[in-house]
DNA sequence: TAAACTGTCCCGC
DNA sequence: GCGGGACAGTTTA
């Protein structure tokens, strides 16, 4: 199967997603872009809908990754809630320095909601822009209990 | 307030 | 192929 690149909106940015059928390989935000198809749940999530990605796999979270364990971890979060990263570390045994490298390496963000895992104090990093992570937990927070 | 700790990837030799 | 530095955090002194 032939591999598709498209772009969805949110907001001011753009979100670029290179995929296959239900496989995912990779999730790029930029502030330019636009064309192409996405997978109905990037439609449908960045409209603000309360759903999951569960029907789609990801790349980086199969067996054999170094951070599978935490990726694993981090896509049970659910739509609306947080974690810390001191949770993840905790529940994967390694220490909260490993999972922020880890979400930094992640491949597919939204799909493994790395936006979702939080700083103890504060709201933590993400790449490429932390605005980008205000803005998924703002929307998520809005829509999670029916709005 | 400052420093140690941690595991992995990336870059330079 | 190997070694050193960097990194989206937390805890302790």
């Amino acid at each position: 199967m032939a591999m598709k690149r498209g772009v969805c909106r949110f907001g001011l940015w753009r979100v670029h997603v290179s995929w296959s059928g239900d496989t995912v390989y990779r999730v790029l935000f930029s502030k330019t872009g636009e064309g192409g198809d996405v997978p109905p749940e990037f439609r449908l999530y960045f409209s603000g809908k309360p759903i999951n990605f569960g029907r789609l796999n990801s790349t980086g979270t199969e067996e054999g990754s170094p951070f599978a364990e935490i990726y694993r971890e981090v896509l049970k979060i659910p739509y609306g809630q947080t974690a810390t990263y001191g949770d993840i570390a905790d529940l994967t045994g390694t220490n909260p320095r490993m999972v922020g490298n880890a979400m930094k390496r992640n491949p597919t963000p939204i799909i493994i909601p790395c936006h979702r895992v939080v700083s103890k104090s504060g709201i933590g990093g993400f790449t490429p822009d932390v605005e980008i992570k205000k803005l998924l937990l703002a929307m998520e927070n809005a829509n999670k209990s029916g709005n």
